[in-house]
DNA sequence: GAGCACTGC
């Protein structure tokens, strides 16, 4: 885009510019730059007035991003700030034009209606055919039969069809191959064009069977026919015959035409060499046919399309708002959706598309528009962001749509849980008491906000500096945030030798997985070692696609955590100090302690999703029994769940393990497994523990190293109060912790200098930590000086010498005999 | 022993 202005406008890249996440071209002579909507937002988070820009245009806003929702909501407060300010800002927001009362409408986001300037679009008009009745189950074979039906009747003219997911996309594809078989024909009748080429040398070719096409636009009766056989087809299908296709292959190879279609496949985690195809123009004498999902609806456009078959359906992942779990639902589309992907059709001439569903469905079952994705999906990460820049009450902010409560409730409780937002504060004031409790963004908070990617990986790249982990925790986060690393769904085979292939490459890559989990730590790092083992081996050969398909990882998406990884460095140089980490091409895997370590890290950003394994049912169990067997159960969810086939942990079981999320498929699957120790439980997910009081045996003790009072703790995990042994904790803060500290004090154990005086105490160390200390003064004295002055450690003992050098002094003499007295104010503070 | 649409920091 900025390319093409630039040349328009006659002006430089110096001057016309652009900037993504990865890469830009901007110099301080930019004077236009094109960004995408998460790159604005971070620059409205430097500088919230937007000081550098005199125009802000926002495109595309119908498709209700997150991003440009929130950047519209932001922009609504900023264009009256700047018009205050007397340096005006303009706001344009670019909508297709049936959404635009979403912004116009809302009071809310922009009080006085901002006015609105419609522009025709440049389309070619394109006739919409409707079924008349709409397959109930069947939609796949409906839109075979309808491409055969084109194919075979109309004139020419490349051809898309949206179905909703790769498995589609091949299944549709293989079936119209073999009915327009393209190879072998196709090459014979190139051979035969070629040969008349060069026999008749005539300047113009005879389009092949041209005459075998309708040249007239289909009307009406021409359509009923068409319905007519799809009615006879269906009513034999009804009878009981299975196999459609054969049938229907038959009657096309008899009746109509058998001129080769080219047939491609198109969705997103396809290769880009193989969805480039569909660019090029199709072998002459061939008419293109692409069997894509949603991308060719709005980011990818192909050249020369004239019929569009449009099942009206779609893929679409759902969240449940309160435990998280996914999954993947085909519906209907909407009618803004529906009208796009008819538009297709209409890009370089009057087009056709054919709805595999009746007008009756479209008007009473299609939505208007679908639902802006911010309604859809956790909303973590826009929480943090907002509160980030101090937007505490979130309910309060102009969303063009806002998100329900639920998930606001459900993000601000994590946010919580990891320490990046303070605990709810309840307000005193009675007319306040039924408000939300407002939360704030801690420090921790603040340094998890400055990295692009979820909030729990965000928390493990914030805990990563210590013991030199961050190279490899930016690695697994940069793995995990990327989707699809592992090839693990394949196109149905065609051939067998392409099934042996297939299997053998499963096969393979299991043992390889195997191999790279190793064992110790490194294995119960689980499937995250897998990642991190696949990335470092990818980039010590310089990520080649060979390596990449020889190992089962997608080139694109290991390219795309090589970028990430690059980016993630450089934000954690900036962000913390001390990391001074550099992207290692030939990094090598952790070793057994370190792998340790970043298991300890991973379940402090997951520490909400732990999972404990079920017993084993015993043989006579009864049904909710036997369906526990090899299951989990966790912390949110009162249904059993399973660890993925795909995991490398799959065989081993763990008893506890964290989890990344979990899919519903045929059965609640969790996703991303790494094995945990449950004695972690309290020191590294603390906020889901409940301690229980500390331990007399063994009692508590001063460590000098961590400088900390030490005590045993059993606590219980989550909702379900997992039972967890005994672990080594510091001292809850409370009143007995002051008492430990006095006792440990006076044994000398704090400051050296306090040790002579042990044996000639009045009292013993010991009666600090009694329950009848009460009884005597000086216990007292010590114990509400130390309260008072906050004091329960060496370094806060210190401090307050350092304030007040005789502090404690008094307290003190009264605890050793007159005749030391002088001696002791002599030496005080007894730092040495 | 499974089965994932799409995009942005």
């Amino acid at each position: 885009m900025s390319n093409r202005v630039a040349k328009e406008l006659n002006l430089t890249e110096r001057e016309v510019s652009y900037q993504i996440r990865y890469e830009g071209n901007v110099t301080p002579d930019t004077k236009i730059k094109f960004m995408t909507d998460g790159v604005l937002l971070k620059e409205v988070q430097k500088d919230f007035l937007l000081t550098k820009y005199s125009v802000v245009i926002i495109d595309e806003a119908h498709e209700r991003s997150v991003y440009t929702d929130i950047l519209i909501g932001l922009l609504s407060r900023i264009v009256p700030l700047r018009n205050k300010q007397g340096n005006r800002l303009k706001l344009i927001i670019m909508s297709a034009t049936l959404r635009v009362e979403d912004f116009t409408e809302n009071r809310r986001l922009f009080r006085i209606e901002p006015p609105v300037v419609k522009v025709d679009s440049r389309q070619f008009p394109v006739t919409i055919h409707f079924n008349k009745r709409t397959p109930l189950e069947d939609y796949l074979g409906e839109a075979f039969k309808k491409v055969c039906k084109i194919h075979r009747t109309l004139p020419e003219g490349g051809i898309l069809v949206f179905v909703t997911g790769q498995q589609e996309v091949h299944t549709l594809c293989k079936k119209l191959r073999q009915t327009f078989p393209f190879e072998g024909k196709a090459e014979q009748k190139l051979k035969k064009s070629r040969r008349k080429k060069k026999e008749s040398k005539t300047e113009i070719l005879p389009k092949i069977n041209l005459d075998n096409y309708s040249i007239e636009p289909v009307d009406e009766e021409a359509e009923r026919e068409a319905d007519d056989s799809d009615q006879e087809i269906e009513d034999n299908f009804m009878e009981g015959d299975d196999d459609v296709t054969s049938q229907l292959g038959e009657d096309l190879q008899t009746g109509g035409t058998t001129e080769p279609l080219y047939v491609l496949p198109l969705y997103s985690l396809l290769s880009k060499d193989k969805q480039s195809k569909v660019f090029d123009p199709p072998p002459k004498g061939c008419r293109l046919c692409v069997v894509a999902t949603n991308v060719a609806e709005t980011s990818l456009t192909i050249p020369d399309i004239k019929y569009v078959v449009d099942t009206g359906k779609v893929k679409t992942k759902f969240y449940d708002k309160v435990t998280g779990v996914s999954t993947f639902k085909i519906t209907w589309t909407s009618k803004a959706s529906g009208n796009q992907r008819a538009g297709r059709a209409g890009r370089t001439g009057p087009g056709h598309c054919y709805r595999l569903y009746s007008s009756a469905v479209y008007n009473d079952d299609f939505e208007k528009f679908s639902l802006a994705e911010i309604i859809r999906r956790p909303v973590d990460d826009l929480v943090l962001q907002m509160k980030y820049m101090n937007i505490d009450r979130i309910v309060n902010f102009p969303f063009p749509t806002p998100p329900d409560d639920e998930q606001v409730k459900a993000a601000e409780t994590l946010l919580v849980s990891l320490g990046a937002l303070t605990e709810p504060i309840k307000s005193v004031r009675m007319k306040d008491l039924k408000k939300t409790p407002i939360t704030k963004i801690t420090p921790l908070g603040k340094v998890m906000a400055c990295f692009p990617v979820s909030p729990r990986y965000a928390k493990m790249l914030a805990l990563g500096h210590q013991h030199d982990l961050l190279s490899y925790v930016v690695a697994i986060v940069a793995g995990l945030s990327v989707q699809e690393v592992f090839v693990e769904m394949q196109k149905p085979p065609d051939t067998d030798q392409e099934q042996d292939d297939f299997r053998s490459q499963i096969q393979y890559m299991s043992q390889v997985k195997k191999l790279w989990a190793g064992t110790g730590h490194s294995m119960l790092l689980g499937d995250l070692m897998v990642l991190l083992k696949a990335i470092g081996s990818a980039e010590y050969q310089g990520c080649t696609i060979e390596f990449c398909q020889k190992h089962g990882l997608r080139y694109k998406a290991m390219k795309e955590v090589r970028k990430l990884r690059a980016q993630l460095t450089n934000t954690v140089n900036m962000v913390i100090p001390d990391a001074n980490i550099c992207l290692d091409p030939k990094l090598k895997p952790p070793s057994d302690i370190q792998a340790k370590l970043i298991r300890q890290i991973i379940l402090a950003g997951l520490a909400d999703h732990v999972a404990r394994r079920f017993p084993d049912p015993p043989p006579d169990a009864d049904e909710t029994l036997k369906k526990r067997k090899h299951a989990y159960q966790c912390t949110e969810l009162d249904e059993p769940v399973f660890i993925h086939p795909f995991s490398v942990l799959y065989k081993q079981k763990p008893e506890f393990i964290v989890y990344q999320h979990i899919e519903e498929t045929s059965k609640l699957y969790m996703k991303g497994i790494s094995a945990i120790e449950s004695e972690w439980l309290p020191v590294y997910a603390p906020s889901f523990c409940t301690l229980s009081k500390p331990q007399e045996d063994p009692p508590p003790s001063y460590d000098k190293s961590k400088d900390q009072i030490r005590c045993h703790m059993t606590s219980t995990f989550g909702r379900c109060c997992w039972e967890v042994p005994s672990v080594d904790l510091e001292y809850p803060a409370n009143l007995d912790k002051y008492r430990w500290f006095a006792r440990f004090l006076l044994e000398g154990a704090v400051v050296p200098g306090m040790k002579k005086y042990v044996t000639m105490l009045l009292s013993s160390p010991s009666t600090m930590v009694k329950s009848w200390a009460k009884l005597q003064p000086r216990t007292e004295k010590l114990l509400k000086e130390l309260v008072a002055a906050g004091v329960d450690s060496k370094e806060s003992l210190l401090k307050a010498w350092q304030k007040d050098p005789k502090y404690l002094l008094n307290t003190f003499c009264q605890w050793v005999p007159q005749s030391k007295h002088t001696e002791i104010e002599m030496t005080w503070p007894p730092v040495k």
